[in-house]
DNA sequence: CATGTAATTATACAAGCGAATAATTACGGG
DNA sequence: CCCGTAATTATTCGCTTGTATAATTACATG
């Protein structure tokens, strides 16, 4: 009657800990911070508490897991948008453009899951160092893109305008994703094209994915 | 010996509720909302934890006016920079560009504090309309000081380019503050006035602040 | 100087937190 | 088929959390 104990099934601890993490992340993106406790992110995961134990040292270990993983999917969203050899340098611009401004990229659910993890960035060296990474690898591909185009080899100077395109992503990614009702689809991906291109004087409508949504003309 | 009641001084309401709010911000900034407890507010605004309760009717209600004031500030430091009239539209953009690039508005602490909040957005309506109207007062005070450099006068793209200058200054401060060994002081400021002139088709640089730390050439 | 009242403190409570430890059970290698 | 061992569950602990309520005290008003 009392003793029924839960029947569990062994996974491997490759599969147990990322579904420790997603339900964790899970958490953060539905509720905040505050509701991925211990207790939460178990019951999400399918395993009682204890286990998270077993295979994380802390929950803040946990934490910087998580992290680590929301940065490598959002890294890995944009980098399947390039490396295709078959287009020229201003489409894989283009599309990687488009790619970080749209859905998955652009998601209110990764928002809050990004900024969940920010302020431990101040007090965890850990965490920093994934993030640091994190910014600097963007940026280094938007690099490469932009130094593809063979508009400059002022090193200087292509570092300053993948900075400048790399915030203007940034922001508009923002801005997409806490305020979502705010844009039309794709008006961000065509904002950020008509930028970028003024930040480095092209035009990279022509090279756009065809899928991109044009602007509604209100005649 | 026992019951040696704390003595307090009567403030005004005001001054309590600013205070409470204040101590709940710096909080944060420190080490994360979860830090933001009852009792360490109640302690860093040097009162006990009981009166929280007797100015705002839950912790809750503490944290949107927490975020009210935090907007507001950030609001103020900008809105500080422009309205000269003695300045031309082309200096009073530039200096509204500069001083959203620097400290007080880039700030590790102040990026911390928005993050902190960023994720009752979804599930706070009234947090989401302060949000919403922050957002929307910044980008139509850009887009005013853009429409006064009179380079068209079409709304959409009037629109189109507010959005898109906002963007950049919203990414550059995002990385200032989340990053803010990786760049010069000033670095930030230049790549701003370079993003937005290009975007408008406007050299801003020679508008810029008399006090804007210039490239150094390491010639 | 007395008095009422609202601001403030003090205390208590139930719930939930992360962590530690002990008891079980699934499952692969003999 | 059994047995060891590691994966998993169960239980418990000490603390902290937000909130509620009662007791006190500062201060304005007369």
């Amino acid at each position: 009657m009392s003793g029924e104990r839960r029947k569990f099934r062994r996974e491997g601890e490759a599969a147990r800990r990322e579904a420790l993490i997603s339900a964790a992340l899970d958490l953060v993106a539905e509720s905040g911070p505050q509701a991925a406790t211990v207790r939460a992110i178990a019951d999400r995961a399918g395993v009682t508490p204890g286990l998270i134990r077993h295979y994380f040292a802390s929950k803040g270990e946990l934490a910087r897991a998580a992290f680590r993983t929301l940065m490598d999917r959002l890294n890995a969203i944009s980098d399947a948008a390039i490396g295709d050899p078959g287009m020229t340098a201003e489409q894989q611009l283009a599309t990687f453009v488009v790619t970080s401004l749209r859905p998955p990229s652009v998601d209110p659910e990764v928002l809050t899951q990004w900024a969940g993890f920010i302020h431990m960035i101040r007090s965890d060296d850990a965490l920093r160092s994934v993030h640091e990474a994190t910014y600097v690898a963007y940026r280094d591909r938007l690099e490469r893109l932009i130094a593809d185009l063979a508009r400059t080899n002022d090193p200087a100077r292509l570092r300053a305008q993948a900075i400048a395109c790399n915030a203007v992503i940034d922001g508009l990614w923002l801005e997409g994703s806490a305020l979502p009702s705010a844009f039309a689809p794709d008006a961000l991906a065509r904002i950020g094209l008509a930028s970028v291109g003024a930040i480095l004087g092209v035009d990279l409508f022509p090279h756009a994915p065809d899928d991109l949504i044009q602007e509604v003309d209100p005649t």
